[in-house]
DNA sequence: CGATTCGCCTTGACAGTGTCAAGCCCGCAT
DNA sequence: ATGCGGGCTTGACACTGTCAAGGCGAATCG
């Protein structure tokens, strides 16, 4: 790694990196120092413990995690139904495409999910969600049963379909997309 | 442990109880040997290594939840969106009263899902849930965008509920029942 | 009835994990 | 120049899961 960039800081990449290449189950605190070019002790002297080091790299996650959602809503056609789709569609495609990122932040009991860092970060992402959610409410002002609603739909949705579906062949012939579980939720429910 | 019974279901009991107790971190191949009076590589003669034991706990653990859910399916009123609530109340009980299980059965990696023990049971689960959104259908056939929608706003609501909220206290003045998640998908929709 | 085989379990070892205690070395301040 | 302290290494410890070897008893077979 580069040499002007502080040990912590290629600690965290480096964890990262082990991750998005081998999942949970390849992220070591001793591997990840040895990546780092740093012998197996050195970690230690940066954060407090493994949690620790999970912890900053959590919060590096969450913050390429609304960078994602945050691509996706610009993408978006300039249309109140359309944001909320894109903003479900950039957690879903962020969960897919890096689920060891996600595995990080929402499932690892590790984590210390109450950090400054994680929490600011996190904040930001569901606050997307909640302006996404926002020209749905009756009242013009924030509706917190959509949100958790929206918020637990998609996720649930994220979890459940990289674990597979339950049984892959019976029950479900064949998922329907979210898009259409998110109008079933939104069907009758303000602008278009 | 009794005597009569087989090692290998004493085994799976030890496992369960070790999770119950101290959740998925005090559950340990070597822990779960100690505590059925064997010695530590006893393990390997039932099941194929530590995956399998988690795989066979896994199943007995789905058979408690659907359990636990036909209990609430059978005390509810005999009304469409009463019981279909209970359903969803009893997943949402049991992974609050039952963290170590439920993460087993849904998070843990090392669970082969595939397997026909858990396959059995956990497909049962589904069916109740499944027979729970049947008279919300409009053509009398199964709606299969209902059934993934109302799973994964439960499985997501139970999952980033027993995390905590990921910030406790600016966005989520209090976060409202699933009930009222639940009514807000289900409006207009189908018999009351 | 005695010998053998086979299933189940124990013992012991191995690599790998996170964490802690010492010690070393280099840069910085006094 | 001399002390000092942060940052890193080395080494050890208690754990983990897994594998190989051996022992013990019961059932089977000659």
């Amino acid at each position: 790694m580069a040499d002007d960039i502080s040990l912590r800081d290629t600690l965290i990449a480096s964890g990262l990196a082990l991750l998005e290449e081998g999942g949970i189950q390849a992220l070591t605190l001793r591997k990840c120092a040895a990546r780092a070019g740093v012998s197996h002790a050195a970690p230690a002297h940066h954060f407090a413990g493994l949690p620790g080091l999970l912890t900053a790299m959590a919060g590096q996650a969450f913050a390429l995690f609304h960078q994602a959602m945050e691509v996706q809503i610009a993408a978006a056609p300039d249309a109140s139904r359309a944001r909320l789709l894109a903003t479900c569609q950039g957690y879903l495609d962020f969960a897919d495409r890096h689920a060891g990122l996600f595995h990080l932040m929402f499932i690892s009991a590790e984590v210390n999910r109450a950090a400054p860092e994680v929490l600011a970060h996190s904040a930001w992402a569901y606050e997307l969600l909640r302006e996404a959610c926002l020209p749905f409410s009756a009242t013009g002002t924030p509706d917190t049963t959509l949100e958790i609603a929206v918020w637990s739909m998609v996720h649930g949705y994220a979890t459940l379909g990289f674990l597979g579906p339950i049984d892959r062949d019976r029950p479900i012939p064949q998922a329907p997309g979210f898009d259409a579980c998110l109008n079933r939720l939104m069907d009758g429910a303000g602008p278009a």
